[in-house]
DNA sequence: TATAAAATATACCAATTGGTATATTTAAAT
DNA sequence: ATTTAAATATACCAATTGGTATATTTTATA
């Protein structure tokens, strides 16, 4: 069973990371934090040694979150192809979803710590380093399997669809439209089907 | 001639809007402002109403310079394909050249002003929406003159590539790597020549 | 050059900032 | 049930926040 440090460890984090991520850091302050646990500054610098140390865990906790529901979709099928139009699937209602967790943690925290939090930034570029190992992975499998063609720079190839897809994320957030995510999926699918198939 | 309140406000705008748009608009404070400006509260607010309508103008005016710059480089050309080329060919440079700007301001208080900030917010989208439509009609002209396929909807593909843009523009400044930028020009370029021309 | 007006500087405000030392409460182990 | 340790609350700190009223300086006009 969890002690009851753990469990106010994780309703911290449960209640403030939605914040910073959609607040940024600078515009979240400590007495948000306290407000909206009900808990006093005791109870948060008792748990996280400071601010940015509850920054770093509340931006590790959401993107664990989302790993979890992307790696858990994309066990729909085995096909390595078949995996990658489960990931346009998953952004197609990735609006929705992202909503709950304060916004893409990857989008909002990366452009919001560029050139003010290093460290923060240090672990977007991991997330984003490890997202894309798993993409050109996937594009990989399939080549071995004969489903991709041997030609596709597997890595190039993870890093374009990344890229493609933030870019429809940032526009559907910035424009509130979801005809960014959604065409950009019907591209990425295009793509898949024209440019990568064996 | 320039008066010399006017000459102030351009000073004031000079060295402010790098700041808001490198820092954001909470995490810049009207201390940074005067110290970078080498004024006082007075002067500051003798020229700007408060602290948010100095970050709308601090926009404004930085998005008027890219404008400026962007249109000027697509004067090169009369034919609208190359008036496309010339749009991947600024954005190839685009990393070095916005650094000047404190980033892309698009995507900096874009990020920033999403559910924090509505009127700089709307102040983003009115710059977003102008943006495609210059776009869009450059590709609407390319049809008229024969150059690109009629078959081409003129609107969603300027909002294709603006969102591969902003996505490299994320990804280059997140990642601090020129490659995003540089092969998603390549990209889209491989996009005019196989999908667009007539 | 004197005067009016515009522009800028100074001094101040209450409120809030992130953080800490200590007191109190709560939970775990004997 | 008592003790001990862990967890949380309270009260406080100096520094900074955005903003304002007023004083001073600078500029333009006559």
């Amino acid at each position: 069973m969890q002690t009851k440090a753990e469990l106010t460890k994780l309703h911290i984090l449960e209640t403030v990371a939605p914040i910073f991520n959609q607040n940024g850091y600078a515009a979240t302050s400590m007495s948000d934090i306290t407000n909206a646990t009900g808990l006093t500054k005791g109870a948060i610098y008792g748990n996280f040694k400071n601010k940015e140390a509850l920054a770093i865990s509340s931006f590790k906790f959401t993107v664990k979150k989302l790993m979890t529901r992307i790696s858990n979709h994309l066990e729909l099928s085995d096909s390595p192809i078949q995996k990658l139009f489960l990931i346009t699937d998953f952004y197609r209602n990735y609006y929705d979803y992202s909503k709950q967790l304060g916004g893409c943690p990857v989008l909002n925290i990366g452009v919001d710590a560029n050139n003010q939090n290093t460290l923060l930034l240090k672990n977007v570029k991991i997330i984003i380093e490890k997202i894309q190992d798993q993409v050109a992975s996937i594009i990989e499998q399939g080549i071995e399997v004969g489903e991709i063609s041997a030609e596709i720079n597997a890595m190039q190839y993870a890093k374009r669809l990344d890229t493609m897809i933030q870019g429809a994320v940032f526009m559907t957030y910035t424009m509130d439209d979801e005809f960014y995510l959604k065409d950009t999926m019907n591209q990425i699918d295009q793509m898949i089907h024209n440019e990568l198939k064996a």
